[in-house]
This record gives structure tokens, C-alpha cells and sequence, in this order.
DNA sequence: GCAAGGTC
């Protein structure tokens, strides 16, 4: 028997657990325990005895809120412009306890020292072995002798919860190496594309979100593939090519009703054949009943409630959105009359007491006697729930866990959602609805028709499962052999029509079958994208891109990538489950996943030129510098003064430029560049003499009215001293801002607001362009609007005029507008021409510059038609990139071309520096 | 100002 008892210090993931589990193991109801506050309101600390295998223990059981500790860059890395966003692929990463959980922290710390063993009751997935770690770390750091043991349990009822007191294991370093391969991996991804196509796009265009905001084009693992979805059902319904086809019906009425029969070949596209059909018919109109069958359906409840099927269901029957829905369901399990409502299980434990919770719900007005008759065993009302497949090993399905007809505190969606929880489980427990199905099948001249007719025998669990419906109408008693003359007999015309919107429901299950998110996260990626203005949701809870989601996934599509859809998410799952499985280590999938996706980011970054021009055709180019985001922040040179930090090409607030080390204020180490420059961006040229290196050349800009006539506005020059023209102009112009010069400031120090000189050149110079004065020639609308295109693609108003000639027959097409339910106010044209019957939606003619007339939206679906919208070439100047004389590719540090001219000859194959007639100067 | 994952 036991000795001294030892002390224990048990942690749950959540409060909820760590108190039903500590009920569970005091025993007497919980009555065995006692509970104090921890330093966290929340996680507070429950005390009892507890026999551990014949050990005499005693039990402190505590709790963290979910995961612990965050990641995130190292500090000299957070700030967007402290490094380019490649270097975010490689820059060092760290694990911390974050503010908000420093209490928690300091309650673990505090018992651990108190105890001899560690237990860790954390929830039994990937996900909880990590938090595992993290409470790990925390309790080793202040006692490092801990005895740490793991409790795996499936469900928080007594006889698992005693199991897995009893055997206890070891935590699961695998399963924790998993989910930090996945933290990592999405840190760098998310923040280096989020911080990349933010910088290029937000200054580039006019994006105006209708409200003012500090804009963030963001991507992710998760929210892109999401946004991937909807932007893909979109092109799928503006590729759609409606189609007519023909069918043939017939009805027939007696004293007994009306059957409607169809045609059992569904229908015909050739308008020719159907009617040589349709005449057959009407010549020989008797018809003959062939076949006549019965036989017994049954329509089944639903599963066991998980927490997506909640989502789905709430927002069909509801039109709730998926946010909303847990909000309101945490609300509920928090005040205790649902079960845990993020739960992937959709099968009941045999263990759990399902009478019970129908015996809560009997005295309920509404659904008390449904309730009553399922308990009562004449009724057969019974019926074990189905397993629908999926276990988290730590919740049960959601269910109703206390009787409620309502409370005062409830708004009505708090009363929708928990009918909805309880007549879910109610339906469960419940026989399924019986129906007697007839088909009638008959021939009229050679063809097949059928009618069928059901007559319910049974509601059963539609009784109270009152969002489902099972119609049906009873068909008129035939026999084989019987025969009649149809009451009527036509030859109807329909149009095939597109796909609707995703509604969110269709979201939900596209991204549970890709992987996308978890149970607790999916509402969260779908609210981001509303919330980025990236989608927007309709009344009916349908989804749509907006200009900024389409032109994003456009973008990205037409390099060729496929980062906006759900495989890299699933690769890299696959990876995760490797991991946890031992067959890869958390560093190979680390060092491969984020080599192939720095390459991805690379090449992304080499052809955003694609981007740009997605973006073109949703949004106007703005005016606005670009160079405070663009250029920024570029890596020139290693410092020589402290030899451990790069030296990047900063601007400060007050516009001057300077290469300044990025260990500032540790290392105070700067070169102030000429206050005459207008741009610069670090290029891909390294020079050949200066050290250390590598230091990467610099292509300036400077201002044509501040530096004397005889140097080159665009010079591609070096900071590492060699360069006698930098070295010249810094001399004549003075470093820094132009009013401040050589004062000797350290960076990121006070400065004197710019001058205004400068700003009055550029008012006045005039645009090479356009000539017209207040922008330069690289900023000229007019070099990037193409006047035909139109601002928005989602307006084609006044784009056609009401009638043009027929692509297939040369005759008039008319203008109409439709007004049928999925396409309301759509316009298209129609051939007038007899015989011809062409047909086109007006969003699908090709917007080509000859404007030969209406065709069909040409190609290989989807994709083709949505480039083709544009109707533009590319191949335009700016987003290639412009290579010299000498084959020298100029990039900036985001990859931006430089753009421009030789400033001597005018020709856009070189800049002025390598210009063949340029007469040196600076001898 | 960036991700996704836990959770209050």
C-alpha cells in the first residue's frame, strides 16, 4: 500500500475539463474536492485525494485556455519594413508566453514547485500534445525534476477518465513536432506573402473599400484556398454557355388525379430530333403502361450533431452565419444547455445515457410528448443513433445537456439554436420516416415516360425533425397492360443553367473535404474574408468575390500557381501526419516545405507582373508614391561596424533616403544617401570591388531641377565608396533631407520637416508621357488605363449597344433581359433570324477590339473566359522585366522592374548609365 | 499591419 502520498499537478486544456475531471477523481459527485482561485479568473485550481495505481496522491488540477505560447519572429524582424519578406523564410523564430496568459503561466509555475509529478490532461489530439509541451516547458523551468506522465481519455465520463488516471503514458514528442512544423510553416508563408502583396498592390491602386483603413492584403494556408472556392464557382457560372434543349411531357388526368409523366430520355439538345419525337408521339398518342412498381423507402435522420453539420444546418435553416452560430452555441455551453460545440464526433459513446437526455426534454410544451413517445417502447418510436463516421477522441456530438423553455437572458437565436440542437438529437434517437414510392412507367410510340407518386407511412422522426421535408403526391392506380390517351402531350424548351454561388453550407463542406481549417477554425477563415474585403455574402448566404478577391486569385492563377487552391494545405497535412507518425522528422518537412515554398515565393515575386495585371483589370492605378512600401527595407550590404546585421535601404518618415543597419539602435551605422533623389531600389548587380560584400548595387532616381544638368537622373550606383557620381552628387546636394543636411542624426531621430523645394519641381516638371504636369512618367494614368476597359467587371452597363449582328448568321441580335429566377436582370442577346436561334449572355462576349459582333465566349471553360473578359494583350512595358544594354535585369527589392527610359536617347532597352551616345562628364 | 491553432 502507499507510503507518504505524493504531490500531483494535474492540467486540462480548458477550465470545463479540468473541473469535470476533477469531479470525476474526487469521487462522492465532486463532493471529495476543494477549490481555490488560480492567478488566472479563469483556470482555477481544484484540490483532492486520488489513488494512483496504489500510490496515494494528492491532486491539484488546474487548466491553460488553449494553446499556451505563441510564435513569432524574433523583434528585429517584426516591424514590415525591418527586412524583405524573403528573409522571413529563414529569420529566426521564437516560442513565448504571450501577455494575456502570463497569469496562467505564473499558477503553473507556482504549483509546479509544489509538486513531484506532472499529469497532462490535455485534449487527445496533435493540437493538444503541443499545448502538452508548452505546459511542459513552462512547469520544467521552475522544477526541472518533474515525473511527467499523459492522460489519454475519449471522453469525460467516469470510467475513462479512472482508466486514464490509472494508465498513464508519456506525452508524445511527435505529435507536438507536428503542429510546431505547422506553426512555423504558416508563420513564414502567411507573413511573407501578406507582407509582399500588400507592399506591391495597396499604393499601386485606387482599392477603396468604402471606409477607411489601414489596408492589409493578406494571405494564408487556409483563407486563400477558402477564397479559392468561391472565386472558382464564380468563373464556373460566368463560363457558364446556356443551352437550349427540348423535352417532351406528358400528363394524364382521371377521376382518381393527375399523373405528370417525363421523358425518360430527360431531354434533347437537338432541337430537329426532338421534334421528329415529339410528332411521332402526337400521331400515335396512345399510351401504354409498361411497368408499374411499388416498393418501400425509408428516409433517414441525421447523424449525431458535429460541430460543421451545426454550421451547415444553422445557416440553411437559419440563415445563420457560420460566426454568428458559435458564437451563440459557446454562449450556450458556457450557461450549460449544449454540450461542447467544437467537436468533429458524430457518434454517441454506447456508454452515454441517451434515454436520460431524452427524458431532460419531456416536459417541454412543443416537443415534450415527441420526447414522451420516443421513451415509451409500444410506440417504436426508438431507434439507436448512426455513426456517421467521425471521432475526435474528446467530445461527443453536440447535444442538449439541461432542460430549457427558454430564458429570459436568450435572444431568439440563442432559442433557434438550441431547438436546433435538441430536435437534432431528438431525430436521432428516432425511427426513420416510410414511405410507399410508386413508378409508373409507359410507352407512347416507342418513347418512355414515367411518373412517380409516394405516400407517407410513417413520419417518425420527421415528427420532430421539422427542418427536413419528404413530399410527395399519390399517383392515380395503374396496371400493366392498361391504356389511355393523354390528357396532354408538348414539346417544351428549357436553358441549361450555371451552378449557383457557393452558399456558406457549400463553403463548410469544400473546405471539410479539402482540410481546410479545423472545426473550431472554418467560421474563422470564412469571416476573414469578409473581412478583408476579399468576398462578400449575399441574403440568401451565397458568396462572391470581390474585384480585390478575384483579381488576387487571377493573379496568382495566371503565374501558374496554384497557392490559392486547397493542395498545399493537403500536402502539407500529409506532411503534418508523417511527423506525428515518425516516418518524416519535424526538421526534413521544415527544411523542404519552406525551401519549396521560398522558391514559390521567389518566382511569385519575379512574376508579379500577373498580379499587377489582375489587379489592372478590377482597379484604377493610383498616383501615390509607392516607394515608401516598395522599396524599402532591401538588403544592400552586411554592416562592417558590427558585423552581424545586414544594411538595408530605408526611407524615414520625413522621405530622406539612407542604407542604415537593421540592428538599430544597437548598431548605430549609416550612409544618408543625396536629399535630390526621388526613388531608389535595390537591384540584383553586386559590385565587383567594394567589401565586405556582397554589397548590391542601388538604381537611383533623382530629381532632374535638383542635381546640375551635366549628371543622369537614373545612375546605378553603389554606397560601398566606389562610386565617384554618388560620392559627387552627395557632395553637391547634400546628404539626407535637403534642409537638415549633415547634422549628424542617428537614425530614426528627430528630423526637420522635408522642404518644400523639392515637392515644387515635381509639381511643376511635366509628365514625359502625357505631357501634363503633377505626376512623373512612371506615375501617368495613362500609360496603364486602357480607356475600354471598364473600372468594374461586375457593371457592363452601356458596354453593347442593344442590337448587333450574329456571329453565326450575320443577322440582328437583340438586346433582352432576362427574368427568370437564377439570372433576373441579366442581359443577352438573340438572333432574330429565323432558324438561326443564337444565344449569348451579354458578360460573355468576348470585349474584342474589333468589335466583329457577338460570339460565344470561346476556349477551355472557366480560366479562358475570365482572361477573355478582359480582352486586353499584355506584353505592356511596365511588369516585364526591363533588361539593358548589357543583359542587366533591374529589380527592386520586392521585385518591382524599374521601369523608365534612357533619359538621353529615349530608348526603353537601357538606361542612361550604359546609353551608347552618353558623353562622360564626371571625368 | 502578417498565419492558424487552441480557448474565455
Amino acid at each position: 500500500m502507499s507510503g507518504r502520498a505524493i504531490r500531483v499537478l494535474n492540467v486540462a486544456e480548458k477550465p470545463s475539463v479540468a473541473k469535470s475531471v476533477a469531479e470525476i477523481l474526487s469521487g462522492r459527485g465532486g463532493g471529495g474536492m476543494r477549490v481555490r482561485d488560480g492567478r488566472s479568473r479563469y483556470n482555477r485550481v481544484f484540490e483532492f485525494e486520488y489513488m494512483i495505481r496504489n500510490q496515494r496522491c494528492f491532486m491539484a488540477m488546474t487548466s491553460v485556455t488553449g494553446h499556451l505560447m505563441e510564435l513569432d519572429f524574433e523583434e528585429r524582424y517584426k516591424k514590415w519594413h525591418s527586412c524583405d519578406p524573403e528573409a522571413l523564410y529563414q529569420a529566426p523564430v521564437r516560442k513565448f508566453v504571450p501577455q494575456d496568459k502570463l497569469d496562467i503561466r505564473r499558477t503553473l509555475e507556482e504549483e509546479a514547485r509544489k509538486c513531484e509529478w506532472l499529469v497532462l490532461w490535455l485534449d487527445c489530439d496533435r493540437e493538444g500534445e503541443n499545448i502538452a509541451y508548452e505546459v511542459i516547458e513552462v512547469c520544467t523551468s521552475a522544477k526541472s525534476n518533474l515525473n511527467i506522465y499523459r492522460a489519454h481519455f475519449s471522453a469525460l465520463i467516469e470510467r475513462e477518465i479512472h482508466e486514464a488516471a490509472q494508465n498513464l503514458v508519456r506525452p508524445n514528442k511527435l505529435f507536438a513536432d507536428a503542429v510546431d512544423a505547422r506553426q512555423e510553416i504558416d508563420l513564414r508563408i502567411g507573413a511573407s506573402f501578406t507582407r509582399f502583396q500588400t507592399m506591391l498592390l495597396k499604393d499601386a491602386f485606387i482599392i477603396d473599400l468604402g471606409e477607411e483603413r489601414n489596408l492589409v492584403l493578406s494571405y494564408g494556408p487556409c483563407q486563400f484556398p477558402t477564397l479559392g472556392f468561391i472565386v472558382e464557382r464564380y468563373w464556373e457560372i460566368q463560363a457558364h454557355e446556356p443551352e437550349e434543349f427540348w423535352t417532351v411531357n406528358c400528363s394524364h388526368t382521371s377521376e382518381e388525379g393527375t399523373a405528370s409523366f417525363t421523358w425518360l430520355r430527360g431531354h434533347l439538345f437537338d432541337y430537329a430530333s426532338a421534334i421528329v419525337i415529339y410528332e411521332m408521339c402526337t400521331e400515335e398518342p396512345t399510351a401504354t403502361v409498361i411497368n408499374v412498381k411499388n416498393h418501400e423507402k425509408f428516409k433517414y435522420p441525421p447523424h449525431p450533431l458535429n460541430t460543421i453539420e451545426l454550421q451547415k444546418r444553422a445557416s440553411r435553416y437559419y440563415r445563420m452565419s457560420s460566426e454568428h452560430t458559435m458564437k451563440v452555441a459557446e454562449e450556450l455551453y458556457q450557461a450549460g444547455f449544449i454540450s461542447y460545440p467544437r467537436t468533429e464526433t458524430d457518434n454517441f459513446s454506447p456508454n452515454t445515457d441517451l434515454a436520460g437526455i431524452v427524458r431532460d426534454q419531456v416536459e417541454h410544451p412543443v416537443w415534450g410528448p415527441y420526447a414522451q413517445r420516443l421513451l415509451d417502447p409500444d410506440a417504436r418510436l426508438w431507434r439507436n443513433p448512426s455513426n456517421g463516421g467521425h471521432d475526435d477522441k474528446a467530445h461527443p456530438p453536440i447535444h442538449p445537456t439541461k432542460f430549457s423553455t427558454g430564458q429570459s437572458n436568450w435572444t431568439q437565436d440563442h432559442a433557434k439554436l438550441y431547438e436546433l440542437v435538441v430536435r437534432h438529437f431528438l431525430a436521432c434517437v428516432s425511427q426513420p420516416a416510410v414511405g410507399a414510392e410508386t413508378t409508373v412507367e409507359i410507352d407512347i410510340a416507342g418513347e418512355q415516360f414515367q411518373a412517380n407518386g409516394r405516400a407517407i407511412i410513417a413520419k417518425n422522426y420527421l415528427d420532430v425533425y421539422r427542418f427536413d421535408s419528404w413530399g410527395g403526391s399519390l399517383l392515380p392506380t395503374y396496371t400493366v397492360g392498361q391504356q389511355f390517351i393523354p390528357t396532354s402531350l408538348t414539346l417544351d424548351s428549357g436553358v441549361t443553367r450555371p451552378p449557383p454561388l457557393l452558399s456558406e453550407a457549400d463553403l463548410l463542406s469544400c473546405m471539410d473535404k479539402a482540410g481546410i481549417g479545423t472545426d473550431a477554425t472554418m467560421h474563422d477563415h470564412i469571416k476573414k474574408l469578409l473581412d478583408r474585403c476579399y468576398a462578400t455574402k449575399d441574403a440568401n448566404t451565397r458568396f462572391s468575390p470581390t474585384n480585390l478577391g478575384e483579381a488576387l486569385v487571377m493573379g496568382y492563377d495566371d503565374m501558374g500557381y496554384e497557392l490559392w487552391k486547397p493542395y498545399l494545405r493537403s500536402m502539407m497535412e500529409a506532411d503534418m501526419r508523417a511527423v506525428s507518425m515518425g516516418t518524416k522528422t519535424k526538421s526534413q518537412v521544415l527544411e523542404i516545405c519552406l525551401q519549396q515554398m521560398k522558391a514559390c515565393f521567389l518566382d511569385a515575386r519575379t512574376n508579379k507582373a500577373k498580379l499587377l495585371d489582375a489587379m489592372q483589370l478590377f482597379f484604377q492605378r493610383s498616383n501615390r508614391p509607392q516607394g515608401g512600401d516598395v522599396n524599402q527595407g532591401a538588403v544592400v550590404r552586411p554592416c562592417g561596424a558590427c558585423c552581424e546585421s545586414d544594411m538595408a535601404l530605408k526611407r524615414t518618415p520625413n522621405g530622406s533616403l539612407m542604407v542604415g543597419c537593421m540592428s538599430y539602435p544597437l548598431c548605430r551605422n549609416v550612409v544618408w544617401l543625396p536629399g535630390s533623389i526621388s526613388e531608389a531600389s535595390v537591384t540584383n548587380n553586386i559590385c565587383p570591388t567594394c567589401t565586405p560584400g556582397p554589397v548590391f548595387m542601388i538604381q537611383f532616381k533623382f530629381h532632374r531641377l535638383e542635381i546640375p544638368p551635366n549628371y543622369d537622373v537614373d545612375h546605378l550606383g553603389c554606397i560601398g565608396g566606389c562610386d565617384t557620381i554618388l560620392r559627387e552628387l552627395t557632395e553637391m546636394c547634400g546628404r539626407g533631407p535637403r534642409n537638415s543636411a549633415g547634422t549628424g542624426r542617428g537614425q530614426g531621430g528627430r528630423e526637420t520637416p522635408r522642404s518644400t523645394t523639392s515637392g515644387t519641381h515635381s509639381r511643376l516638371l511635366s509628365c514625359k508621357n502625357c505631357n501634363q504636369p503633377g505626376h512623373s512618367f512612371d506615375d501617368c494614368p495613362s500609360r496603364f488605363v486602357n480607356p475600354r476597359m471598364p473600372q468594374s467587371t461586375n457593371s457592363n452597363n452601356g458596354r453593347y449597344s442593344d442590337q448587333l449582328p450574329c456571329r453565326q448568321c450575320g443577322g440582328p441580335c437583340v438586346q433582352r433581359t432576362a427574368n427568370t429566377e437564377n439570372n433576373r436582370g441579366r442581359k443577352f442577346y438573340k438572333c432574330q433570324s429565323e432558324n438561326c436561334g443564337f444565344f449569348i449572355w451579354e458578360d460573355n462576349i468576348l470585349d474584342n477590339a474589333t468589335g466583329q459582333g457577338v460570339g460565344r465566349a470561346c476556349g477551355r471553360g472557366a480560366r479562358t473566359v475570365t482572361a477573355s473578359r478582359s480582352g486586353r494583350g499584355r506584353g505592356r512595358a511596365r511588369g516585364q522585366r526591363s533588361a539593358n544594354s548589357d543583359g542587366v535585369t533591374f529589380v527592386t527589392a520586392t521585385g518591382e522592374p524599374v521601369s523608365g527610359r534612357c533619359y538621353i536617347c529615349g530608348d526603353p532597352s537601357h538606361f542612361a548609365n550604359t546609353c551608347p551616345e552618353r558623353v562622360r562628364v564626371d571625368a
